[in-house]
DNA sequence: CCCCAAAACTAACACTTGTTTGTTTCAAAT
DNA sequence: ATTTGAAACAAACAAGTGTTAGTTTTGGGG
């Protein structure tokens, strides 16, 4: 056990990324988050700006998360294959390591406002560019075979980022296990 | 141009499907999509017994094209490569043939109530054995390699399901040719 | 013990939510 | 020209929204 005593802080952004998850950002209101926190709403300003704030940190954390993972990567990988792999691994280890968190990252960063919601793009887009480097130089090497890179980039992005629906439903797998299987499925695609 | 001129019934559906597309099933309003239609907001339940009604048809509208869709791929085709790529395409149709219904179909189905809500997931549950069907035949045939069902099942949908994403930012690419390429890169994947 | 700040509280504000009621408009059928 | 039913409307309801103000509780350091 991990949690020994959260701090009220700690205990709300966890409540708020169970429940922003389970029910979308919109929908859950201050008065049912505070509820579930154990604290009344008014509360929940001695440590959050606002809700806008809440949602913010849960957001940019996560993203801050994805761009630690593939520096590792990107300095110790020398392949396109290898690099992919890793890339693809890392990425779903933090998947795996914020549940919760990361599926409000996917699916609720646009209730995000202005200007978190325009940095969060930015850095979004940063991030995919970075994988799609790799596939770019891949190609380019003749590791992988020449297909339209965006539709590729995309693909990969769009099955690696349903790992949050896999580990819901899914017979015990590792987060190891699930990324070396969909690395698998999806390199072999992409090989020459 | 198929619009000739829209019942206001159909006015309100389409303009309720661009409005929870772009903000959100619960961070859309009444009058909002009222004012957007260009009527007042209580004259929507001229046509809809309620939000919720108005999400449901949309949802079930999107999930009865998937069967349809299907059955005529079930029907034609005989290997299990063969039939996969048929349904990959179809899938892929329905999709880019209701853009804005499909993305709502996948992200809005959440703020369904009971009972719509419990009918979706079944639905959508049988829908998902058809594909798992086929790939699960494939395997057993030797078509395909045999790795985790579930896993592969997941990685497919999400690659398919985020080709509503891939339209808004890529240079004009035919649902065909999304359809092929996607089927290509995944296909290659599966094959033993 | 007292102080002080952090963090909890109650009450309220201004506004929005989905929806209902009762009425009026309007176009097509008699 | 009159009837009729569909569809529009304005007004309102009860409940809920994020947030602020002002006050009380709380727990550790001097």
């Amino acid at each position: 056990m991990a949690t020994a005593t959260l701090t009220t802080r700690q205990n709300i952004r966890q409540t708020a990324q169970k429940l922003f998850r389970e029910r979308g950002y919109a929908a859950v209101g201050m008065r049912e988050l505070a509820k579930e926190v154990g604290i009344e709403a008014p509360s929940i300003y001695n440590h959050y700006k606002s809700k806008d704030d809440l949602l913010r940190e849960i957001c940019f954390d996560i993203a801050a998360q994805f761009f630690k993972a593939f520096e590792e990567v990107d300095l110790n990988e020398k392949s396109a294959t290898k690099k992919m792999r890793a890339a693809i691994k890392g990425h779903v280890s933090v998947i795996a390591d914020n549940m919760e968190a990361s599926a409000v990252f996917f699916q609720e960063w646009m209730f995000l406002e202005e200007p978190n919601l325009a940095q969060f793009k930015k850095l979004r887009h940063e991030y995919e560019l970075k994988f799609r480097d790799i596939i770019d130089k891949g190609m380019k090497k003749g590791d992988f075979k020449t297909m339209n890179l965006k539709l590729v980039t995309f693909t990969i992005f769009s099955a690696l980022n349903a790992t949050y629906d896999l580990y819901k439903t899914s017979e015990k797998l590792s987060p190891d296990q699930i990324a070396e299987d969909i690395a698998g499925l999806l390199l072999k695609g992409l090989k020459s």
